[in-house]
DNA sequence: CTACGATATATAGAAGGACGAGGTATAAAG
DNA sequence: CTTTATACCTCGTCCTTCTATATATCGTAG
């Protein structure tokens, strides 16, 4: 049975990112695999949506890269978190937690509710 | 005080409309207002969003609008769901409630997440 | 009376992200 | 040697969001 996969909003890509890449250098093609992995194939990340958002954090100063080796031997572009990187996450995982919470209250409106 | 607005991701609006106007038949200004408040002011739609969105959401046939008086007596445009719009906010609260579960897990991974 | 703020709708234009499709290259497995 | 998995990249398209602007009515403050 394939997992509903669902398109990501616009924006909330970045985050995960940041948050992966902040557990640890890692490079793009094993974000994209641990995302699918722990959301359970609820996030699915396409190439064409990944390595343009790894360029756009890496310009936007967020994450810095070096080619290194992975363990199997090939050359892959490790990312890590700047410091810069590390205050964005702490700053986009609580607008995330508020949008959520102001979601959760408006989805749990009932007809009472804006009386 | 900062007012910590925040912008919505690309897609979510669709839902909060649909809920919105689930809970009986209102005219666009006030499912704006009625969004602002409930969520107290983290979610903001400005007219430039909710009235393309409005458009959208009936041209796709989620919902139906009317010409009647406001309580104020003043004409407005309102909205109702459709059948199919009903359907619809059962699916996109569902898949919203799938993402923000899976990101939550993304979220809460520690470093012997994926091991 | 006039100017302003709130109500109420609408569109145009700019900006930006997500994605599919395509391309490159290497290593291991069959 | 061809396929599969790894690993990177980019172009073009689509779609949504937001800023700004425009229109019109109503109540109220000056």
């Amino acid at each position: 049975m394939a997992p509903p996969k669902s398109d990501l909003p616009q924006g909330t890509l970045d985050l995960l990112i940041l948050k992966v890449v902040a557990l640890g250098p890692v490079h793009g093609y094993a974000i994209a695999q641990r995302l699918e992995q722990v959301s359970r194939g609820v996030v699915q990340v396409p190439e064409g949506s990944l390595y343009p958002a790894l360029h756009r954090l890496e310009n936007r100063g967020l994450l810095a890269a070096d080619w290194k080796e992975t363990e199997t031997g090939r050359e892959a572009k490790f990312y890590r978190l700047t410091g810069k990187g590390r205050k964005q996450l702490q700053t986009e995982a609580a607008s995330w937690q508020r949008l959520i919470d102001a979601i959760a209250l408006i989805l749990a409106m009932a007809n009472g509710g804006a009386r």
